[in-house]
DNA sequence: CGCCTAATTGATAGGTATCAACGCTTGTGG
DNA sequence: CCACAAGCGTTGATACCTATCAATTAGGCG
């Protein structure tokens, strides 16, 4: 896998109302307000500026996978088809950048945004292998420990090296559940167990503090 | 999601030994051998031409989980780091090209390699969603059902519509419960199920023929 | 031939999904 | 202001499923 993480550092984003004009506009949203819906045409590419957003795909059979949660400096909406693949919901209130979508293949768009672009797609799909590492997972338990772990990465945790650390864990239960692949019944058993036996205190069920260090994701 | 899909098809690729100079190399692969190890500088990318290939990720306890299975077509070592964050090993003999890392991202690269990297990560993304739907699926069952059905797309199977249709298992059931969170007895039980079940005929382990049509993966 | 790996099948214990009930908060309407 | 409904999170009981340990068979290879 090569390296392009310098990309997205690299360029600076264009301001929303900037000299590009009117091919980005700015959008504000609020919690439980969907972005795009499963099945929609797959015209715009988001980029998130502050909150959180819940990507999920839906099966025939009423299931729900959630496919990814989104933090502020993440692209979404790409398709390697004309339409939507997942919908996509705010979980919490923010704002996002709306590219157009014509400017992101076109020799004459935006190379900066495609450069970016590229970079936030690898930076997909590395992710998207993080959560299969979690699901991977045998034991509910393991899953739940991860998935926090992931929260403070995707945080930008300030990474206060071994001391106690505060999580916020915008989203529900249910989603939770949804994306680990596990019953909500479960996911909440999982957070007492993770409280009863030490490793994190739970002040309410959307804010926890990790007390022992959670075990490293994969090897280094 | 933005429709990109048209520029791996429209980019014509760049001959092994063509213009392009020392840049691209072909190399050939036997089953067993790795391309690339967990851990190693990310200096290349691989285009794959022929064959089969397994990208897995370790974790510190031994364990392995699967993050992908790739195929003709697919572009393997993408990574947002500087390092290979999986390794990748041969299932079948193949081919590759390999493309030094420096074209991809500079603006005097290969554009075409550009847009079809860009085209293939967002593929990336999709396909290892495919693979969280999969792995979200409740019994062992269905997901090894879902397995089948992923194998069919990929192999970029004719799609002779409702009729029996054979697909070649390159992998082992090891490698298919990595893939799939599971453990390979369970795998295997799940097989005989499936034939048992009247869904599947399997003259051998790595060749079976659906007999009744899958269950539709998303929401159509 | 003997060793090794892969695949399969069996038996069992353990974990998780499921059904159910409860407390809590929020928001709505009387 | 209060009553009620609805959603969320948690806890309990139980059946089912899967991981695990174990044994067997078949095939590849030195």
């Amino acid at each position: 896998m090569t390296h392009l993480g310098h990309l997205l550092t690299a360029a600076p984003a264009p301001g929303a109302r900037g000299a590009a004009g009117a091919r980005t506009v700015e959008r504000l949203f609020r919690a439980g307000q969907p972005l795009f819906f499963q099945g929609d045409a797959a015209r715009h590419v988001f980029e998130l500026r502050a909150g959180v957003l819940r990507q999920t795909y839906l099966l025939v059979s009423g299931e729900r996978q959630v496919t990814g949660f989104h933090f502020p400096g993440d692209l979404v909406g790409l398709s390697p088809e004309a339409l939507h693949r997942t919908g996509c919901t705010a979980i919490t209130d923010g704002r996002a950048l709306i590219h157009r979508a014509e400017a992101l293949a076109s020799p004459t768009g935006d190379t900066g945004l495609q450069h970016r672009l590229l970079s936030a797609a690898v930076r997909q799909v590395a992710l998207a292998q993080d959560q299969l590492v979690m699901m991977g997972r045998k034991s509910a338990f393991a899953k739940v420990e991860a998935f926090l772990h992931y929260l403070v990465n995707r945080n930008g945790a300030p990474r206060t090296g071994s001391g106690p650390l505060d999580v916020e864990i915008p989203m529900s239960r249910t989603d939770i559940a949804d994306f680990l692949g596990l019953a909500v019944e479960t996911v909440s058993r999982a957070f007492t167990d993770l409280r009863n036996a030490g490793v994190i205190a739970m002040e309410d069920p959307h804010r926890v503090t990790i007390l022992r260090p959670l075990p490293a994701a994969g090897m280094q």
